[in-house]
DNA sequence: TAGATTGTTAATCGATTAACAATC
DNA sequence: TAGATTGTTAATCGATTAACAATC
């Protein structure tokens, strides 16, 4: 069932492509609270650095949202992207692990604001289990798989060390969850129906240090 | 002066290339913690999804560290690949904006192992000045620019909300640091000599959330 | 209308993978 | 030696940018 229309199609975005369409939104919602009732994709790029072509190619990959001659108008875009983005809604998380990061990210506004709720949290520790954080009681890690229902839990936010991610992840996989925002630096195996979307904060920060250091006068790429 | 040698390069790796080398290092220091002596392309690579041609090429552009037919030495090709990436020292940093996240980030230990030190922390907020996180007093951000020589610091981790993020960026330009690892979700301008990482965790999380939604059966890519 | 800007095709650029001679 | 595996070139694939007809 070949046809000429280009939309919609059926593959998933490319990540690089889903990746900017996020900044794009971000850039957008701040257009409008400026008052701007239309952007046009220079305008829209110029603000994130990116080529106005690549903004009209990103965007036309969804379907067609803008006027020739106008541009896009921006309310009607954004609603449009937070529903390509699947940001029209909430989405309930379970945040497991309550180290530092955990501990941070379950008060973290940024998740909050950007629709993700985190409605339960889990730790192995003993001495962790039956306090609270944020509200939240905190609770064996065991106990997801009989919550998940329950409270609709759709992601899992991963932040226990790295020795015990692929075990636990086995688990938030057996409970049903089926993405996985993975913050141990380990690539972890799940099935194909699961997404996992890992971040690894200390590669990003040797990242910066090699490109601090391949600016310094006299750098070579090279081992000696 | 153009010879026929291609290593070494005085251009920068691309993104993508220092990255998986971060990952090579990781899997390296794994295989070496269970006594293997030699690693080959196809080993390493299994053991993280990447294909052993791209672990070859990878390699590759920083010199040559294998041999054929045996594979590549574990001990040295982690001391070589941690120079490369500027982790066989320490690298002071200072945190800036004591939020959740901030807090959080100063007791990461995932940062140490990796050789980035905190020696400073900052904040504006008047209620949080004077006292202290992780042994280290909080100072207005103001002093930045009279610590960073003294302390020796390199490089910025920006947990500031967006709204300051590119004053604070300038202040931290100012004070002479040439790497900042943003946070904050704003694209930050700053001079052509000052290397910038963004990190923007809802950006990841709504990547996941597409992916999550994209596999549901029935799932068309458009804005309907 | 004239100027502006889209959506899209074609051109370019860069990154990944395959293939294989060299060689341990 | 025979088998294994590198480093590298060539082939493929995908992503970015330029260009422009269509059109508001």
């Amino acid at each position: 069932m070949s046809h000429s229309d280009p939309h919609p199609t059926d593959r998933p975005a490319p990540k690089a492509v889903v990746g900017r369409v996020s900044l794009y939104l971000r850039q957008l919602e701040t257009f409008e609270r400026e008052g701007l009732n239309r952007v046009s994709s220079s305008q829209l790029g110029a603000a994130l650095g990116i080529n106005d072509a690549q903004v009209r190619k990103d965007l036309a990959f969804f379907g067609q949202f803008g006027s020739p001659g106008v541009g896009y108008p921006t309310q009607d875009l954004i609603l449009k992207l937070r529903k390509i983005l699947g940001t029209d809604r909430l989405w309930p998380s379970a945040l497991i692990g309550l180290g530092n990061l955990g501990r941070a990210l379950v008060r973290y506004r940024g998740f909050f604001k950007r629709g993700f709720q985190i409605v339960a949290v889990y730790d192995n520790e003993p001495e962790k289990i039956g306090s609270k954080i944020h509200r939240l009681p905190i609770k064996p890690i065991d106990e997801l798989a009989q919550d998940a229902r329950p409270l609709g839990i759709e992601l899992a936010i991963l932040c226990v060390p790295a020795d015990a991610a692929q075990l636990v992840a086995n688990q938030v996989v057996a409970a049903g969850i089926t993405g996985i925002l993975n913050f141990a630096p380990v690539p972890l195996v799940v099935p194909g129906s699961v997404s996992v979307v890992s971040v690894d904060l200390a590669v990003q920060l040797e990242h910066l240090a090699y490109l601090v250091m391949s600016r310094k006068p006299g750098f070579k790429v090279d081992a000696g």
